[in-house]
DNA sequence: AATAGGTATGGTGTCAGACATCTGACCGGA
DNA sequence: TCCGGTCAGATGTCTGACACCATACCTATT
């Protein structure tokens, strides 16, 4: 075929993000039926096979639903997009709620890792790792209360440069972060975190714990953030099994 | 082809389900290379094309490793099951752990709903809802707090021969719960709950506010759950987008 | 001996076309 | 009015082919 594609990424994904963009600019309105598929092949310049290949993840992610012998529809309820399933680093995540990040260190440097750390980020004892402490802020105000663990081995370049985000700096190195293992915990009240987020009394705050891999299923961050709930919203479409 | 198929579901789903008993039964473990997709095509007697299905999802679900030009191996880690994307009723969750679900009523009636729950529940002032206050058990001790909110409409036969289990209620109304829009939050303190749930000092709830739909998207169970966390624990896989 | 480059092989990615099966709408007769 | 047949159009599945990619191995050059 010899065709030239710009973008390398798998065929099915173009297709992917193309249906998204459609329905999300209101191209296509929720619940309407989606041209068939020979005819969406035909338009995207794919062959059907492709295209069901797009088709089929999208069904799995909930945004269309298709009918045998009747047709694809795209989904009533537009999916609720960000939810907690979704992995962003903080500053991402601030960002999204069109607020300004900022960073206030408390503590940065090496040390040896206790056993809990070596156990869940597969090291040696003497294998050194780098930690932090920190306090994000969104337009100054503190909403997130970090601690951070990172091997040391994992960052070939140390860590100069470093501006904020864990997920740059590791994208950096060479090891940027695939996805993560995380626990959901409420929080009624701790003796540090709490004054330094200023947390009003009676509020609670939610912790998630995380174990963060790269591609390779190599464990190279384990982070506990303190999240202040009147800034964030955590939500999760939980589906049947 | 005339086949007889005695299942009557997609048939890359019953591939799927395959693919999964044979790595969850270790007869693949992870980190493996499968055959290749001819071969596993031979094997099941179906097309590529349908066992490409079946592996497109897989995939995105992160249970496989697809190379393009080396071949499909099994994820190295194999995927944390029952995370909170995975909708369970209280009752399936007590019996996941192992412990015997119980329910202690607080409060059983019809009423008119508020203003936010015709928000929510889609419905008019006139319709009223069946409401209910319940402490769930696990042995006996008090773990969840449940507040449920069903449009009476719903339930065509009434709520007679209801057990405990609102899923199966909903179920035999000819109204299956097919997924959940989910709010997570901390709770610090409630004046009801809280002594109710005999909650020791310094522990945080975790609240989850659910809108449940059917398989129609229409909604047709508004919950609040207060879950004690010493008893059950939240986990999810995060995923860069 | 070490290394750079070509080639063979076997994997996934994509394509085109065909037939099977399901659904809904239309239509005509009891 | 009701019921069954028919038909069009949609998704589900199959087949066979070729393109592209990654790796192993071989070869020629250094």
């Amino acid at each position: 075929m010899n065709h030239i594609r710009p973008d390398t990424r798998p065929l099915y994904m173009l297709v992917i993000d193309r249906i998204k963009e459609l329905s999300s600019s209101g191209e296509w309105s929720p619940g309407t039926r989606l041209p068939s598929e020979f005819e969406l092949a035909k338009q995207f310049g794919v062959s059907r096979a492709t295209l069901r290949e797009a088709l089929r993840v999208l069904e799995e992610e909930g945004l269309v639903v298709r009918r045998h012998g009747v047709g694809t529809f795209l989904a009533e309820r537009s999916v609720v997009r960000a939810g907690i399933e979704q992995l962003f680093s903080v500053t991402e995540w601030i960002e999204r709620a069109n607020r300004v990040p900022g960073t206030v260190e408390k503590q940065v440097g090496e040390m040896l890792p206790t056993e809990q750390d070596r156990d869940r980020l597969g090291l040696s004892e003497r294998e050194s790792i780098l930690c932090m402490t920190r306090i994000r802020t969104a337009d100054g105000d503190p909403v997130v209360y970090c601690e951070d663990r990172i091997p040391t081995r994992v960052l070939r370049h140390g860590w100069r440069g470093f501006d904020g985000s864990l997920f740059e700096l590791l994208e950096a190195a060479g090891r940027p972060i695939a996805y993560a293992q995380t626990e959901i915990k409420p929080v009624a009240y701790h003796d540090t975190v709490f004054p330094a987020l200023d947390v009003p009394a009676g509020e609670a705050l939610l912790l998630l714990e995380q174990l963060h891999f790269d591609a390779n299923d190599q464990p190279v961050l384990l982070s506990s953030n303190y999240f202040r709930t009147d800034t964030f919203h955590f939500h999760v479409l939980r589906r049947r099994p």
